[in-house]
DNA sequence: CCTACCGATCGGTAGG
DNA sequence: CCTACCGATCGGTAGG
């Protein structure tokens, strides 16, 4: 079976012989995937603080020494996890908005983003959920790089509601950044009481979108 | 100035003769308060792992083992502290729908509830912060109870939101539960960015029971 | 309410 | 990537 040269999955396949860009006798960046994958689900369960290099490193097979072979910190690690938390969110939004329908109005575009931003937060799920979870607890000086990382996203944001604002969409007597934040209040605290057997993260992103742009109160009579 | 016996305030004073209902032989339950106080601020701010009861302690004016003559450990000094939390914005919106015109309509109570909801979480501060930061890294028995205690401020909203439905205020394809989260999020969600220089809990509060019941989008011009 | 201390666990390192 | 270990800190206790 191994003769053939084509046993292992895409997935899976190392280099059989050293490349030029990837030499072969570093370290299997798989393991540092694994190392990542298995931080994101127990920041996102436990916090930063409750998260130790030690249960890190048994949920990935090895010891917890081990880890410093791979990063230069536990600080580093949950960085890199909260970064990319960070980075998928923003990614899907950006990707879901660029398979829009044409001639898609500003606040269809919104729901489009709102929807992304939840499926993401809990399908995509771990490393999004630890990035809201343990933002408060880490250290100030990974605090302060991940807000520049996060006002990347909010900026996305802006765009969008400022698109709105500028097309006339939006009402005058409200605040753009009050929309913002609650639009951000409302997706992200999903994750303090949104389980699995729950609505589905689409059909809450409408409703939430339903609720607020066109608002929950029933609209005056036509008289 | 002592003679007088009226030296102190009515906030500090103790029992100069012991009373039958409380000794005044016992601790006083102003050292109690003391840690609670403590303890709140710094669950706020550092979570539930990352404070020690040798911060609290040295908070307090005192040390670590002393807190077991006041306490049985770290997990009821946080348990009372977030209890404390939920009942303090309980009762601050409890409150303030008791004092609301006669005859204001259920979204009119709802909106005096948000604002009041709001104002709780940031000027009564470091208890009701501490319920909602700590909630998911506290130990299971404690958060299972105080599920409890979060249950009968939920029941106080569904109230509240079914009024309003009953009274045919709510659009019909607004789902309660979806608004009751809503309001929630967008409200509690201000922990993670509402910083002492921003806007007025109380004018947010009006901006966010604007966008939530009215909508965000301008309203289709009658033609 | 303090002193002195317990066993457990933490992030991290040396040397291989 | 492991073994063995470091100093620091943790929640909690004994005895006063």
């Amino acid at each position: 079976m191994r003769a053939d040269g084509q046993h292992k999955s895409a997935m899976t396949r190392r280099a059989s012989r050293p490349s030029p860009v990837a030499p072969a006798k570093a370290p299997p960046d798989d393991t540092r995937r694994q190392i990542l994958n298995a931080a994101a689900k127990l920041l996102r369960r436990n916090g930063y603080a409750s998260t130790s290099l030690r249960d890190i490193a048994s949920a990935t097979g090895m010891k917890a020494g081990s880890l410093y072979y791979h990063f230069a910190s536990k600080e580093e690690i949950a960085e890199t996890v909260m970064v990319e938390g960070i980075d998928l969110v923003r990614a899907a939004v950006k990707k879901a908005l660029a398979a829009r329908p044409k001639h898609s109005d500003p606040l269809e575009d919104i729901e489009i983003a709102v929807r992304a931003h939840l499926h993401a937060l809990h399908e995509s799920g771990d490393y999004a959920s630890a990035n809201i979870r343990c933002f408060n607890h880490v250290p100030d000086e990974i605090k302060q790089r991940l807000r520049k990382v996060r006002e990347r996203y909010n900026a996305d944001w802006r765009k969008l509601i400022n698109q709105a604002r500028t097309a006339g969409c939006l009402d005058t007597d409200v605040d753009d950044e009050a929309l913002r934040y609650g639009l951000f209040g409302v997706m992200n605290w999903t994750l303090e009481w949104l389980r699995p057997g729950g609505p589905l993260p689409d059909d809450l992103g409408a409703m939430f979108f339903r609720i607020l742009f066109r608002g929950a109160a029933r609209p005056p009579t036509r008289d």
